[in-house]
Order: C-alpha cells, then sequence, then structure tokens
DNA sequence: CGGGGCCTTGAGCATAGTCAACCGCCGTGG
DNA sequence: CCACGGCGGTTGACTATGCTCAAGGCCCCG
C-alpha cells in the first residue's frame, strides 16, 4: 500500500519530468532544496497508492506511467475523476487526507516529498506554489471539459473523445502531425475507460467494435489502436471542429 | 455585453467578500494597490458577461448574486461546468480568451480587477496567488464531486444531491443546522439545473414531483424547497452516509 | 385580455444498463 | 506438458431509465 520505496536518488537535473513537474520553474537552488526531501517510490499495475480517506505523509509527482483518481458509492458505482501522467502532482499542500482512491493503472514511479517541508518550501517558494497554481488551472479546465463529456456526450460520442484525447497527448509528446495515420496505445482496460467515461464496460467494448466496423478505426489486439483518418474521429466526438476545443 | 460599469466605489475593508475572495489575506497595502485597479460592474438575470472564445480585459469576483460557466456543443446541447457564487473568482491570469460562456443567472454585481496590473500585482504579491491557488483547488474538488454526480447517479441522486449541495453552502453561510427543517431558496431555474445536471428539464421537473409527492421535499412556489428531514434527503443522494464527503 | 416565461405531465421511444454466455490468452500447478 | 482457472474482452437478449415530442397550466406583465 505504501509502495516499494527505492534508494536510488536520480538528479533532479536529468529528472524526465524536470520542465513539465511541480518543479518546473525552479532554480537550482531551490531545486537542491527538493532533493533533499525526495524519495522514489514504484508501485506495480493494480496496486493502491492512496485509499481513499487515508493519512497521506507525502506529496509528490508522477514520473512514470499512469495512475487514476477515482470516488466510489457505496454500492460500488465508481468514477474516475482525474487520469495522472508523468508530471502530474499528487496530493493538496494542507491537507492531510485524500478524498480520492489512487491506484496505479501501469507501473508507476513516483518523486514523492516529504508533505511537512513541501508545505514549508511552498510558502517561501514562490516558483513552486506558481507552477502549482498553473498546473492546478490547467487540471481544472480538464475536469470541466470532461464533465461535458459526462453529462452531454452518448456513448460513441464519449468513446470518440476519450481516444482524442489519448490521441492528441500523445502526439504533443511526440510530434504533432493529425493529418496522417495515428497509432493510440491505449493505457486503460476497458473497465478503466468506462470508469472514465461514465459507462458500464459492456457498452464501452459495444462502441468501440461499432467504430471498427464502419472503419474509423482499426484493432491491433485489444490496446493498441490505429486511426487511419484523425478527422473522422473528430467528426464522432461531438465536437465543434475548429479551434473552439480548449488549449 | 460588458455590463454597466458603475461608479460606485465600495471600500475593500467594507466588501461583503472581504475575507473569502481572492483578497481574503491581503493586507491594507495589498488592498490598496487592488483598489487602484477595481471597478464594479453589474448584469441583469439572463444577460452574458463574457462569451465563450471572446477577449477578457478583466478578471473579477463575484460580490453578489449567481453566475454560470457553461460549455455548448454545436448542436445546442448545454453543460454547466461551474456555479459562480459570491467571493467566486471570474477569468484566468495569463489568459485572454474564456473557453467558457459567462451567464449571470440571478443580478450580478462583479468586482472587476483590470488584466494587466493584476497579473503584476500576481507576481509581486504572493498573497493573492496562495489564496488563488487555494480556491482554485477548492474548485477542482467541486469539480470531481460534480462529475461523480454527472457519470455515476441516477437522475432522482442527481436532483437531491443538488438540492443537498446548495442546502449545506446556504447553512454554512447562516448556520449549520441539519437536523431540523431546511428551506432552500433555489437560484436556478429547472433549465439551468438541467444543465447542472446533465438532465434535460422535463426529467428534472418529474423527478422534484417524485420527491414532493413521496413527502422527502415540499414546494413552496416553483423556487423555495422546504426540506423536513435533510437525513431523508441525503439518503437520496446516493452518498456515502457519514463522512465519506469531500470536506 | 392576450402573450410569453416557466413549469408540469403524458405517451412512446431510444439509448445504455443488466444479466449471462462465451472467447482467447496467459500463467500456474498438477 | 497439458489442463485449469482467472482475467480481460466480446456479444446477445432483454429491460429500464431518461429523452423526445406534445399538450396544457400557472402567473406575471403589458
Amino acid at each position: 500500500m505504501s509502495g516499494l520505496i527505492l534508494d536510488t536518488h536520480v538528479h533532479c537535473e536529468e529528472c524526465p519530468i524536470r520542465h513539465r513537474a511541480v518543479c518546473a520553474s525552479c532554480d537550482t537552488d531551490e531545486l537542491e532544496a527538493l532533493e533533499q526531501i525526495k524519495n522514489y517510490r514504484t508501485y506495480e499495475p493494480g496496486q493502491s497508492i492512496v485509499w481513499a480517506g487515508d493519512e497521506m505523509s507525502f506529496v509528490g509527482s508522477v514520473v512514470r506511467g499512469v495512475a487514476s483518481l477515482s470516488q466510489t458509492l457505496e454500492d460500488g458505482r465508481k468514477q474516475m475523476v482525474g487520469l495522472l501522467l508523468p508530471s502530474d502532482f499528487i496530493g493538496r499542500p494542507g491537507r492531510t487526507t485524500s478524498p480520492y482512491d489512487v491506484v496505479a493503472v501501469s507501473e508507476v514511479v513516483l518523486c514523492c516529498f516529504r508533505r511537512k517541508p513541501f508545505e514549508k518550501i511552498m510558502t517561501t517558494t514562490p516558483h513552486v506554489s506558481q507552477r502549482l497554481l498553473e498546473m492546478t488551472l490547467d487540471e481544472l479546465d480538464a475536469a470541466r471539459e470532461w464533465m461535458l463529456i459526462l453529462g452531454r456526450k452518448t456513448a460513441r460520442e464519449k468513446i470518440a473523445s476519450l481516444l482524442a484525447i489519448i490521441a492528441r497527448r500523445e502526439s504533443t509528446i511526440g510530434m504533432m502531425d493529425l493529418k496522417g495515420e495515428i497509432t493510440i496505445e491505449l493505457p486503460l482496460t476497458r473497465e478503466a475507460m468506462a470508469d472514465y467515461l461514465g459507462l458500464t464496460l459492456e457498452t464501452v467494448s459495444r462502441q468501440i467494435s461499432a467504430l471498427k466496423r464502419e472503419g474509423i478505426i482499426a484493432l491491433d489486439g485489444k490496446r493498441r489502436i490505429r486511426v487511419d483518418d484523425f478527422q473522422a474521429l473528430l467528426m464522432e466526438t461531438g465536437d465543434d471542429m475548429d479551434g473552439g476545443m480548449i488549449a
């Protein structure tokens, strides 16, 4: 439950998320302060990182892998409310317990900061809190786009939107060529997709099959999806085509 | 569209949202700086404050009234993604256009800051950006609770949840007595409630009628709702009863 | 008195959920 | 080595929840 604490100590300067994480705008001195209070932990796919309601002794960043934030109702209905990718931040300064379950979707490596000292650094280091504000505002925008999906889109549009979001993200990280053929590596099981989209896993499966049948997408195994015509996929999302998307 | 700009100049010290808004932790000097760049605007119910995609020359706080943040798909489907109450913040520092429509639900008074100078103040005044971070984190939590409602709750649970949220908010502002009888003043039309909850207005109407028929709530006019047994209402939300709620 | 918001109610339908069977793959233990 | 079992996924039949379309009520204001 607490993850495997590693004694490897990657230097911040060489960290793969150095320029996107909460430490992005720190200078050398500030990084040094963070070095002092960090350690790495790894989690296996499916392993719980934090249970809702639990005490959290740390905050931190996802270095590698994918984790999910989710809430569950008594009767087991589950809704994912956040998808944490490399550089995303876990935990809330000033709060000791998590209101959400945090679960490793793939193998996950976290860069954890001890909470107390991190909060102290935040008060003395505007670079950290400013970066955290930016990141939180981005997450809020993402949450709101997601609310539109949950509240108003059909099952088919939901699936297409999810694929488009993942494709866009992968192509931003690599290079962005939304004209040609795109291959999407799905980090999620059908059930996780369902929890993300507010559907059942059967409906997810059916809609993916339908998109395949109609030639919008092609499957390569269960988790690898090829999109020949990205515009055609966008047509299925129900969104405003041109530029209306949240930057 | 730009609202009526008033020349009244309420002193920040006497402002009703002084201790909850983005200026909450400012000292006297900092307030003075904000005084210099603020003005008040009013909007009539239904009036648009900002159109999605529009240039915004200001950011600001809701002083009085209720406004909504919403997104619309081409074909007219609309989803509310934020409900702005007194002290809530409008606009994002560092971004010139709004990705959302902002509409006055009731009569609204805004305290607007010119954007450029406000951003400058933010970089020099940690009190402002720290407070904004806190507020943004709260909004993110609210958005995530809302995602659970949108994605996983039934129409009936959605309505009950909305009533509970409003009741809780009103009773926090006044005094919190969740045992006895509670009266909720609905700031929203049936259509706005539908846009909030991802339902149609007919479904909203039917579910409210059903709750009334079953004695969970009582109507006093269309917009005033009396709840005799708040626990009974909570039973209908589908939530974890005890403490599971997001603080 | 007439018209327009806002709301309610009904009838029929469509979308997505439920329940269940089954497939293919992989790792494990007999 | 193979059989088994479990997991993730697919598909089908049936059902139920919420949407669509339509009519009509209430109330306020001109």
